[in-house]
RNA sequence: GGCCUAGUGGCUCAGUUGGUUAGAGCGCCGCCCUGUCACGGCGGAGGUCGUCGGUUCGAGUCCGAUCUGGGUCGCCA
């Protein structure tokens, strides 16, 4: 059969917007079919559209026989367009549907296009592999929820917009196309056609140019950029996404705070009715760490950490004092309840923290009679065991957990743990959500595989101006005026307050590592422009696809972004990335030298 | 790059200690059915058990390699 043509009809709403306040019109649908149920002389068909499920009833005394054939014909994804009147259901009301009180009486309908069987069902709370999911990516969006996530996503960004618009912010693009700088992410690179042996960088974030625009006095710059950063791919994280990147000028911390979290409340109550208590709540990186171990601490539950370091000094177990004089901390958590944890359990705990980096996880259950059951229990008297227990608010029932370790590794094994543990023992409120800034970060984090101070942040954050003075002589110790927020245990985003004066933006780079000579080679347009002029200046940015996912509840980012990359950053869809013609290398004077032979024998399809 | 995990009709899964012709539900195809909405009734088609190799009289099941997803550590200024 051929398709036929929607001429002479204009769609009047859309499934899901009809009600009962529309019975007796005469109405124009188009969608596609979910389901046909032919009863013989009787015909049911649900019709899908962005907005619902409508149910269309077809009897051959109001269409007459020719449409009463062509409904008989309908199988699901078919597109078609129905013309008939709004009734108020004569037969049973469906309560599972939104329409489920009206129906349409059909008098006409055309087939606008078939459809095959699709591969997997289109419907809400899908089964199906993600594989093959992404494979048909076109017919996986379809299905309602992933709808609902892109609708509620089109609404966070126009709130987004409109909220920042109101605030004075300046929506401006910034390129794509850039300079590649060693510091940071790998970036993605883009081979010059014109400048043979020349590359442009993807933007890992518009940085350099929404400080650029301050200098320039747009005052107030917002941007919903695409970012690109050629790393690993992890459950939130995708090689391109998008942040809500803004900047601000004659400001400091707390004014980018302040704009940021009005934002984010504003952002919560459009889009899921959610309202969040401003201001919110600050800590500071150190206490974050010391607590959490963590600087995206899940605040939604306790279990935090313990030092006691102090406690178990001079002891007689070696992992502990092993630990403490080559500079390491020894810290805990108190699992609460859980001192007869089976023992099968605590060993996938000590599997899960060598994960993290520990070398194993020592245990201390304190039993319900009083008495302690322990890994480390013969290395050390009853009294020391005992401060032990009281140093951690040890009470019969409690399993204590310890890590000892660098402080780092401590921090990261017991900050994962009290998360995993949580999980395991369901601690977690779903409901809510809980936001938190983190502040004051560290300037700088000790790289061991560069055998030099990284910046923690990015090299144009300025530092408190107290600590400003041990650039040189303790950058370790320097903190930075850099700030994230934190959802749920999840870096939603973050900034900084930026250095504006140029010596100390050449000490920050000489701090780094950089020569003066490379310093101007990579960002000489940046600190030439801060000769001319330029106002102090602070921003942020907010991950959007990460900010849609919690709002949403979903898994994995790839539930909100439309066409998703898998793990080893390929599109199954459109198997993005291919290899290209020999005239397009050749024209961009580039050929391809593949690791080894077998390699090139796969490759070169 | 490391570790963990999954792969059996179109989809979701079951498949015992290695043993006859690999099953189920849904979907699909045909016929029937005037109030269904997880429609119903009758009949039917559809599988190289991801791939390659090995062990064995015999492999969906055991072993090795590999491919493809997912999670995670490293990485992510």
């Amino acid at each position: 059969m051929m398709a036929e043509s929607m001429k002479g009809l204009k769609r009047s709403y859309r499934c899901g917007e009809l009600s009962l306040a529309n019975v007796g019109e005469e109405v124009t649908v188009m969608g596609w079919v979910q389901k046909q149920r032919n009863k013989g002389g009787i015909i049911f068909v649900d019709l899908r559209d962005r907005a619902g499920i409508l149910q269309i009833i077809f009897e051959e005394s109001d269409c007459g026989a020719e449409h009463f054939a062509k409904a008989e014909k309908l199988r699901s994804e078919f597109v078609v367009a129905v013309v008939g009147r709004v009734e108020k259901r004569s037969g049973a009301v469906n309560e599972n549907l939104a329409t489920g009180g009206i129906e349409i009486r059909a008098t006409q309908v055309r087939i606008l296009a078939e459809a095959e069987t699709p591969p997997f069902p289109i419907e809400a709370d899908s089964r199906t592999k993600e594989e093959l999911r992404l494979k048909y990516r076109y017919l996986d969006l379809r299905r309602p929820d992933l709808q609902r996530n892109l609708i509620l996503r089109s609404k966070i960004a126009t709130t987004i917009r409109a909220f920042l618009s109101r605030e004075g912010f300046l929506e401006i693009e910034t390129p794509i196309l850039n300079k590649s700088t060693p510091e940071g992410a790998r970036d993605y690179l883009v081979p010059s056609r014109v400048h043979p042996g020349n590359f442009y960088a993807l933007p890992q974030s518009p940085q350099i140019f929404k400080q650029l625009l301050m200098c320039s006095g747009y005052d107030r710059y917002f941007q919903i950029a695409k970012c690109f950063r050629d790393e690993d791919l992890r459950a939130d994280r995708q090689p391109e996404f998008t942040q809500v990147d803004l900047e601000m000028s004659f400001v400091d911390v707390d004014d980018v705070i302040d704009a940021t979290e009005r934002m984010v409340a504003e952002v919560c109550r459009e889009a899921i009715g959610l309202k969040v208590a401003l201001p919110i709540r600050r800590m500071t990186w150190d206490e974050a760490m010391n607590r959490y171990g963590s600087d995206k601490p899940d605040t939604r539950f306790g279990m935090e950490l313990t030092d006691v370091s102090e406690v178990v000094k001079g002891c007689e177990f070696g992992v502990f004092t092993g630990a403490l004089e080559s500079g390491g901390s020894v810290r805990g958590i108190n699992v609460k309840g859980q001192a007869e944890m089976p023992r099968k359990k605590i060993d996938a705990l000590v599997e899960f923290a060598r994960g993290y980096g520990a070398k194993g996880l020592a245990y201390l259950s304190v039993m319900p009679d009083g008495s302690y059951k322990s890994s480390f229990a013969k290395f050390m008297s009853q009294e020391e065991l005992e401060n032990l227990v009281k140093a951690m608010a040890g009470e019969p029932g409690d399993l204590l957990l310890f890590a000892a370790d660098r402080l780092k590794i401590v921090w990261a094994v017991l900050g994962a743990l009290r998360c995993e543990v949580a999980r395991q023992l369901e601690l977690i409120d779903n409901d809510r959500f809980d936001f938190l800034w983190v502040t004051e970060f560290p300037q700088f984090e000790w790289s061991d595989e560069e055998e030099r101070f990284v910046a923690m942040h990015h090299p144009f954050t300025m530092p408190m101006e107290e600590d400003l003075e041990r650039l040189e002589s303790d950058p370790g110790g320097v903190r930075a005026k850099a700030y994230d927020i934190v959802l749920n245990g999840v870096e939603l985003g973050g900034g900084s307050v930026r250095i504006f004066q140029s010596d100390v933006q050449e000490r920050m780079f000489r701090a780094l590592g950089f020569t003066d000579e490379k310093a101007h080679e990579q960002f000489g347009f940046l600190l030439d422009a801060f000769k001319y002029g330029v106002p102090p200046h602070a921003g942020l940015a907010i991950g959007l696809d990460r900010f849609v996912m919690l709002l949403v509840k979903a898994e994995s980012i790839r539930e909100v972004i439309a066409f998703p990359k898998v793990k080893d950053a390929s599109c199954l869809m459109s198997e993005a990335p291919n290899t290209v013609d020999e005239k397009q290398l050749e024209e961009l004077c580039l050929a391809i030298k593949l690791p080894d032979q077998d390699s090139v024998e796969n490759h070169s399809v």
